[in-house]
DNA sequence: CTTTAAGCGAGACGGTACGTCCGGTCTTATT
DNA sequence: AATAAGACCGGACGTACCGTCTCGCTTAAAG
């Protein structure tokens, strides 16, 4: 649930250069630069300049491929999907919510993340914001079973929507972490974790919403 | 609790002039000039130049009192802060936070707001970063009666920690709307103020924490 | 030995556009830019903005290639080198000089032309100064045989050195008209090339200096 | 003959306080911040703010009395004249011009001397220009008597120009230290004065000159 | 095995914005 | 009345990146 993985996760690019040819160790090498340079100097230092340079690529392939800065980041983030990643299974609703946690945790709390920087990126570059929600779409239907299986369990009711559950779960440490900036509290995970938990059990993410919405309050200026 | 209120909100600024003299007229304009290309252009529109040319004031003359985009947006959020603003008092604890959510949703709701944009800009410049911090400080302590107020009726336990109730209310909102950027759904605000309420009776933010936390999780990418 | 000659000589810019590419033909309007520039509003308008929007360029693309405007001149006096320029050979030492005081007085006389504006920038640019010096080197260099010749004829004894002859035939010159800024008066070239003549003839220039310089005299302020 | 001395000769401006008010101490302190400011850093360091942090007074102080960095100039000019100044007087015309030319020569030979520096401004500003060219005059009329002496003792025709002498004698040291930047040649003095008196004894500079200037030459640019 | 065209290296260009320096004018307050 | 303090307007500077273009060369794949 976390953060995707790293670039290094690249199949190894400066090998194969028969397979693919020249141009996908050109690809291979542009991201793997993206990677490298996001970790080392953050996301405004991350023109296409720079990543032309580092790897060893001319500027004008880097645009050829890539329109901006935003689809770099958008190609980075799906080639370094990790396909094998799934949902921890700990027999508990609340538990299984603090093992996602603590891995969003960990990629929010230690200063500029990978993680953080594509969030960034994402206000910037609609490219870069459509990958980044894919990811989560993909993080959210995998982990879905955290849910269904709790749901199974008699954890919670049958109707309870699994989405809005690790959602509530994670939201808080994003907020803490990224918007309001709050030092990492390490309570915390375990906190948000409970609280979602314990909303899920009192029913209020089943479906048949009792009560429809009134309507939108007046500005709040 | 949603967002600062508009530049607009200033002490009508080309008028007074000898009040502070014409420091504080081009302070004033220049604020404005701020308020309306954020909501006219966006945030990456946002430049010293177009500001200055809004303003009718002169680049240096910017540069002179604010260091980049990031002071100005700092210094429009201090100014632009609601002093008058205060928390519902519906006499329940789901209906007072659905109250303060619907200010959140009004804000983020309808594309690039005031508080879109100075979120994204607090990603790339310290000083708004702060600002923003401040002001949600502020809203957080005003709001803080919405959950005490519940403690004194007995909803909810008394050692209940008002900011994380308010935060758990809130966080889905931002979470869903800025960053996975998901069509705004209006049953969000009451879903998230059910939650946050339900986990509050549950004791979930009552503060000994029953469980310490038992540490952190393998990396997550 | 009067002045570099203007931009004007330069192989018409606009036409040739595959010789030489894109590159040539900015070169060649920059350059022309500049000197039509400096005749018409003299050395300190003589801005990059200025040279750029003349040239139809952009400002950049100056930046690109000439570091400044030091730079830029130097280009257009390396460029404006008068390669056909050779020396009078009247017959008689005094009348060389002469030719040569008239060429330098013309460029001289009439308010600030390209060779006054040349000379301040060379105050300013160590770029200008240089290409500056090459000039006058290479002038130094063509005009010697009017020295040579002169002593083949018997006029002047063997060993005069040319260098010398001719700074001294100019100085006054140059003296006069840019330092002193007295008004030009039309005996000044003949003055200036007879003295230089006389003292020539009467070996003041012949290499075997007499006696050596007896030190320096006491510090003048 | 050589170079204005330099603004150290001031009359102490720390002290006097009362003679001339507050008026006089700026200026004096303005003139010696000037002074101090020309030699450690050259010319175009020389703004007006630097003068007015390194005199201890406001920049519009400075804007008040002078116009800009030409009349500051000008002004150091006029105020550094050296009144006590007198020519050589060695018995032969040579040898005067000599120590003439060795006052010049120590002036513009190590690097950028006061004088070089004033040279350089009144290229830039005709205040500057105007002050230069009046301390130029005066010195050339103090030296007069180097050459109506040797008139006197029957060196040269009586009727020669003494101003014409010293130029020819001067020019060719600020022609070659100044505008060609040649090293500097301690036999250059020497070789110069001996040109200038040679010229002289032959009558260059005798006043009925025989052969008027014929008229100009084509242009030579 | 050749041909061909896609991709690449190279590098200039137009363009926007930056942040700085300096010039010169103004107003207000002080002394 | 002159000065200090300091903001302002305005012009120019030189830099960093952006995204586009043209040109010539290499090389992977199609004929």
């Amino acid at each position: 649930m976390g953060s995707p993985s790293s670039a290094s996760d690249l199949p190894e690019p400066a090998v194969r250069r028969r397979t693919g040819g020249r141009g996908a160790r050109v690809r291979g090498q542009v991201l793997a630069a993206v990677g490298e340079l996001l970790v080392e100097d953050g996301f405004d230092r991350l023109t296409v300049d720079a990543v032309a340079a580092r790897a060893g690529v001319h500027r004008t392939s880097v645009y050829r491929r890539w329109r901006d800065v935003g689809g770099l980041l958008a190609d980075l983030l799906d080639s370094a999907a990790d396909d094998s990643w799934g949902p921890p299974d700990t027999g508990s609703l609340e538990e299984d919510l603090l093992a996602l946690n603590h891995e969003v945790f960990a990629a929010l709390a230690d200063g500029p993340s990978l993680t953080t920087v594509l969030i960034e990126a994402s206000f910037r570059f609609d490219d870069a914001a459509r990958a980044l929600g894919h990811f989560w779409d993909d993080r959210h239907a995998r982990s879905a079973p955290v849910v269904t299986r709790a749901a199974a369990r008699g954890e919670v009711p049958a109707a309870t929507d699994p989405r809005a559950v690790l959602v509530t779960a994670t939201a808080p440490l994003y907020h803490e972490l990224l918007l309001l900036r709050t030092a990492p509290d390490p309570a915390l995970p375990r906190r948000a974790a409970r609280a979602a938990a314990a909303a899920a059990r009192a029913g209020a993410f089943a479906d048949p919403a009792p009560g429809p919405d009134p309507g939108p309050a007046p500005e709040g200026g």
